[in-house]
DNA sequence: TCTAGATGGTAGACAGTGTCAACCGTAGGG
DNA sequence: CCCTACGGTTGACACTGTCTACCATCTAGA
């Protein structure tokens, strides 16, 4: 029986790595079990990823590649600021729609970023785009004087952002008793809040 | 040679697996290890812990315990907004001077909440902590009628705490290039803002 | 064309893991 | 005085990551 050809197993050990930690957990994740649903001997994995490590490394890359092209394929502003709310809601939406991979870049205790080349690559370009379009926006120092084109506010948007999408995937929304109801007007809330602050 | 008798076992093997943790890794946290330490067999932990999980659960309500404490040690305010403000830096002292304890609050993947009352039980508190302070806060709808004491501003509050604390020990900062100094600067805007945003 | 090496697969062995089962000494209550 | 529960023990099992060794095939160079 024909297992899959050459390069093709390297990829596909890749995409059955990622099944594979969204059925039972990254914690789960095992490189004989890949082996063995691809068909292929416990070894195999070895000749195209140096440990465990890695092929997590490699699941991790491709979740940064999807997250920069959700980022990407936002509807674009006509305002910096405008553009920057239309990002600010492609990020809450990629989490939404894939929180499994936005737990992995993010909530997920990641192997040395050094060790990885293509990981770091794949995160520094998502970053970029968040970046790029955060230092788009003058952002005047509140009481302070205006016209202060430095980035500090940067990790307070992104701070908002992140820290909603990181809770509303995790168990403490539940915990303090909010229902999905309360959660949605209170992003809606955050959204017009950090449009106050940034757009008085 | 006598080991640590009775009781004390137990809490030893609590103390151990966080050593453990702090060491190695929430990953490498293995039962046979912490036995190993304490002198004694490999199977003495489960006298006491039905699994591995259920260890990590202890080790997490710990966590959750300390956190608590760390929330209610902080200097109280004079008015409900200048103690909320407290507890804000109270919660972000504790993620910057305990990052481990954060990082196993927030961001590791807990063993269902179900099976583990006592991490429940002590989450429940330390959230109740939380939730009260924001509660006290008599927050008016932006842009709509004012006194609307709901909680939907507590989201926004507390995923900019939690987004900044989580980001802060992320490899993030390092990946987008935000120095110690920026990163001092943009904490203390986030508060400015938040301020602004709640106290118009 | 022959040959050397790289590439990508195989099987076997080893240490380490979580967990199940069986055993065993001691303390305390009927 | 026995019995039971508790807190510890050893042994075994299946599973894991990783090391080593082996083998087949393609590809380049002589």
């Amino acid at each position: 029986m024909p297992q899959k050809k050459a390069d093709n197993l390297k990829t596909a050990l890749v995409d059955e790595a990622f099944a594979v930690i969204e059925e039972k957990g990254v914690e789960q994740l095992s490189f004989r079990e890949i082996a063995r649903r691809l068909g292929v001997s416990h070894q195999a994995p070895y000749k195209h990823f140096p440990s465990r490590d890695h092929i997590l490394a490699a699941v991790v890359a491709r979740c940064f590649e999807s997250f920069s092209e959700h980022l990407n394929a936002r509807p674009r502003g006509n305002t910096p600021a405008d553009d920057l709310r239309n990002m600010g809601l492609a990020y809450l939406d990629f989490a939404k729609e894939h929180p499994l991979k936005y737990r992995l870049m993010f909530n997920t205790p990641l192997p040395p970023l050094k060790d990885h080349a293509e990981m770091l690559a794949q995160s520094q370009y998502a970053f970029s785009l968040l970046r790029d379009r955060l230092l788009s926006m003058d952002l005047s120092d509140p009481g302070g004087s205006p016209r202060d084109p430095e980035k500090h506010d940067a990790i307070f948007i992104w701070s908002a952002l992140h820290g909603l999408a990181s809770l509303m995937q995790s168990d403490a929304m539940e915990i303090v008793g909010l229902s999905e109801e309360e959660r949605a007007i209170g992003t809606e809330r955050l959204f017009r809040r950090l449009s106050l602050a940034l757009d008085p």
